[in-house]
DNA sequence: CCTAGCATGTAATACGTTACATGATTCA
DNA sequence: TGAATCATGTAACGTATTACATGCTAGG
């Protein structure tokens, strides 16, 4: 069990890897790992303290010009507490999904409500799945980042084809 | 915007499609709507009241021998909300994946740990898969409830593969 | 007799988002 | 000059799990 706050586990990682302020932390989270792992202001901040705290992380006053800015970086025991993290071998997967849920309960509805619901569905998808693509980050392509990436892709066009799929046979059924 | 609370949604739908009390809600929902929406005692019991007091749902007293027991049932206006629920056209995505995460930062730990990793994830999700297979539900398979068996039985396939791929290629990579 | 299951409920706690407040700087 | 962006932070609120408490009944 690991005793890293959830919002901890992001912020030591993006520390890690280069970003150095809150504000740069919820940037990053944003356009990578929000689709699995998000983070907001209010979680950050509080978080960064509590962490500078617990000694897992230095941070310095740097203001640019008049515009104050708190730069934080891994202290030596910030660092071994996310790689101890890293290597441990129980994990969280948590799945909210709405649509899944009316899906369920489906068959109180009129098919053609439900069928233009699941072709809305598989294009939501799809859309994601094209904007996950066009956010393509400009990593090594052999990295676990540049995988994860490629997972998000690949979720999503699985779930548009499954849809797509589901409405496609129901439809065919219909006929 | 939904005015059901995130429980509210699935007991409403729940008691729609038979079942009576507080407790079958919970036995239900872990053996199905269990992995994309769960919902806890803490949850279920408090907002059962407060759809009775909404005028959503109506209880009554039922005890079994001496124990008791309290029956809820949809009046108009619940099936009402819903059925207005369910034809509503956005819907909550949510995921929350360690795994995932974990491997975002990988690069920070030797291949060896990570690939050990991957086989794991790639194991417990082809465990979750055979779980869900074993409990097919009793029910039609033309029905929409019995797509959702399916979505998680192949979802949870999809990635047993997809990290099963993955190991695969950074075996073959690092040979 | 004891355990598992039926059945209801609350309190403590954790976690999260949203909205708001503040203020400087850059660029059109 | 005004909007967007950089930057930090808090308060209110919603939602969730966990652990605990209670007590009956059925079956081995």
């Amino acid at each position: 069990m690991s005793s890293l706050t959830p919002t901890a586990r992001v912020i030591l990682g993006l520390l890690a890897t280069g970003a150095e302020t809150g504000y740069e932390i919820k940037q990053i989270t944003d356009v990578s790992t929000r689709f699995f792992w998000g983070a907001s202001y209010g979680q950050i901040y509080p978080e960064l303290r509590r962490l500078e705290r617990a000694g897992l992380v230095r941070g310095r006053d740097q203001p640019r010009g008049n515009v104050r800015r708190r730069v934080y970086e891994l202290t030596p025991e910030g660092r071994a507490a996310l790689e101890s993290w890293l290597r441990e071998d129980d994990w969280v997967f948590d799945l909210r999904d709405e649509g899944l849920l009316r899906l369920f309960f489906s068959d109180l509805l009129d098919s053609e409500t439900v069928l233009a619901q699941l072709r809305e569905r598989a294009a939501w998808f799809s859309g994601v799945a094209d904007h996950f693509r066009s956010i393509r980050p400009p990593i090594d392509e052999g990295s676990h980042m540049f995988a994860v990436w490629r997972y998000g892709v690949e979720l999503m066009e699985w779930n548009a084809d499954w849809y797509a799929g589901l409405a496609q046979s129901l439809t065919e059924r219909g006929r």
